[in-house]
DNA sequence: GATGACCTGTGA
DNA sequence: TCACAGGTCATC
């Protein structure tokens, strides 16, 4: 996804339509798609006659507990994945992504008693479903990132800012699109080594990321941030009129501003 | 820590 | 046909 705030719509979703059904059917019939060896037979196992009790979410990883002793699935949308319940898809639509909803695309699939059903739609199938995921590889979830993590989470890393802030063991939940906007929001150059911000700096990037999610969160997602528009061959910074640069920073497509990210 | 691989769809 | 896409993993 989807990155945090995907993630978030997505487990609101399930929150609030798929818990206390019980799963009649799991169909899987991408085996690729099941991690750590499971198959759709192992799944079917564990998971009929239950029902999920909890939608939780770990940065963008979903993690859906069930009754009974059941184990916990663990739900990831990789770049393109959205979740469906009973047909309805969580959240606005991906802005780099097909947005159809072919048959074919939907991965995973419970199928509940009472006819609807809970569903992983992907057609990158760069998502993957497991059982019992291991959260604890994880680093701190970005909603809940304070300044004391941050900073830790930066001491002695020489890697770029952006590269730090995307290392989901560091901080859990921020992909391409949200670190390009707190960067921005901060007025830091996001190839800057994390390590080399001074406490200013690091108070700026603290506050942004919790504005950003706040106020992305608020407009729809991680597609609708102030500097998104801008990312565009001679795109203009909203907020000095500077051309926007577009680099590689730590593997990835970066655009920031050359004049107020420093 | 940087790079390429994974997989498929879209738009230039 | 090609470059590119909001993620992650293995590998050097």
């Amino acid at each position: 996804m989807p990155e945090i705030l995907e993630a978030e719509t997505a487990r609101r979703l399930i929150e609030a339509a798929a818990l206390g059904r019980e799963i009649r059917a799991v169909r899987a019939p991408d085996r690729w798609y099941l991690k750590d060896g499971l198959t759709p037979a192992a799944l079917g196992r564990v998971l009929l006659g239950r029902r999920l009790v909890a939608a939780r979410r770990r940065g963008k990883l979903l993690c859906c507990d069930t009754d009974g002793g059941g184990p916990t699935l663990g739900l990831h949308l990789g770049m393109s994945g959205r979740v469906v319940i009973d047909g309805v898809a969580a959240g606005d639509p991906l802005r780099y992504a097909a947005n159809g909803d072919r048959p074919a695309w939907v991965r995973f699939e419970l199928r509940f008693a009472d006819g609807g059903s809970l569903g992983l739609r992907d057609p990158r199938r760069l998502g993957s479903v497991r059982l019992d995921p291991d959260e604890g590889r994880l680093g701190i979830d970005a909603f809940a990132l304070r300044l004391a993590d941050l900073r830790s989470v930066l001491a002695g890393r020489r890697a770029p800012l952006k590269a730090v802030l995307m290392d989901q063991t560091a901080v859990a939940g921020l992909g391409n699109l949200l670190v390009d906007e707190v960067c921005f929001r901060a007025g830091i150059d996001p190839a800057r080594p994390a390590a080399a911000l001074d406490a200013d700096e690091q108070r700026r990037l603290a506050r942004a990321v919790r504005t950003t999610l706040a106020v992305l969160g608020r407009r729809g997602g991680s597609h609708t941030g102030d500097h998104t528009d801008a990312r565009t061959p001679g795109g203009r910074c909203p907020r000095d009129g500077a051309e926007m640069v577009r680099r590689r920073v730590g593997g990835r497509t970066t655009w920031s501003c050359p004049r107020h990210q420093r």
